[in-house]
DNA sequence: GTCTATACACCGATAGAC
DNA sequence: GTCTATCGGTGTATAGAC
């Protein structure tokens, strides 16, 4: 296994069971190592872990979510793919958002700023394309944050319900909402 | 401290650290006892104090939240008074819900089916409301679906943020959002 | 680079004095 | 009813053989 498919199962663990619950044990059998192998490519040991798959995910987001805002055609058009896209990245609702997690308990001290960030950035990209879509840059940043909202409350509440179907339609009514009246 | 004062200090424990974060350590400085004291009121031990706290928040949520959707008022004027009440359920953000924390890791095999309960009676509740309020029974489920998907949602953000603007904005819009079109 | 063995702290939980 | 002392287990992390 690379040391990427290896931080992709971290991923899946982190995600699960919080910051406090990807215990090394976990870890070691998600990656298929032993404890102590784990050390080799983490010196610094979870906490290290944990930034490497912080970093693995906004990757990830980047390349799903943030790209496509930023790429070529309509407004409208890019806020569609980006719809689809943040169900392709959160596994149609079967994947807790990692930024939430992380924003939880000790793990809340350790990465507050790289979460803050990650959520600044989502915030101010689709604020920008709902500027260009015409709205003025107050009420971007209010719908900006709606549709953010929208995306962590389903999240939350397909992972209580264990349901992805309230995931499907509210994924799938948000072009919509961001671009309605 | 009277044994419900010790519960509503647990609380903050369990949603600020997580079920597995909510160590006895924590819990017991909490509830100004040693770990062994805990056992004489709590003898099964971690998991009790959990179900407890989840009791006592059912309670709370059931006097500030669902006792106002049913009571004699006009639907809208019930809708702004739950609303105005979830403000100080969540004291304005700063708290997270206690419900979508028992629903990660360990917590959520032990606890799965009260967690499901409360967000079902929740949503039956304002469903019901806005039947009264005209809508057919989809679209007011629909609605109050969305609602409860609001509060989440903001709940994560003002956490990850680390403030609260946003979260007075959401519910100060609820009411108008569940009624609106 | 991976392993076994181990160190030491803290976990949840119990025994028993007071 | 609360305490100190302690248990067995697991947590993160390290040492050193191969």
């Amino acid at each position: 296994m690379s040391k990427e498919d290896a931080i992709a199962q971290f991923a899946q663990i982190f995600r699960t069971y919080g910051y406090e619950g990807a215990t090394l044990s976990r870890l070691s059998k998600a990656a298929g190592l032993g404890k102590a192998s784990l050390y080799h490519h983490f010196p610094r040991g979870k906490e290290e872990m944990a930034e490497a798959v912080l970093e693995y995910v906004n990757h990830c987001f980047q390349e799903l979510v943030l790209e496509p805002l930023q790429g070529k055609g309509k407004p409208a058009e890019r806020i569609h793919k980006m719809s689809q896209n943040i169900g392709e990245f959160y596994r149609f609702g079967q994947d807790s958002c990692l930024l939430s997690i992380l924003s939880m308990g000790d793990a809340k001290d350790l990465f507050n700023a790289p979460v803050k960030k990650a959520f600044a950035t989502w915030l101010n990209t689709l604020a920008g394309v709902l500027v260009e879509a015409g709205y003025d840059s107050a009420e971007a940043y209010r719908r900006a944050e709606d549709a953010i909202i929208q995306v962590q409350g389903v999240l939350v509440l397909s992972r209580s319900l264990d349901s992805t179907d309230t995931f499907e339609r509210v994924i799938q009514e948000l072009p919509d909402n961001l671009l309605k009246d």
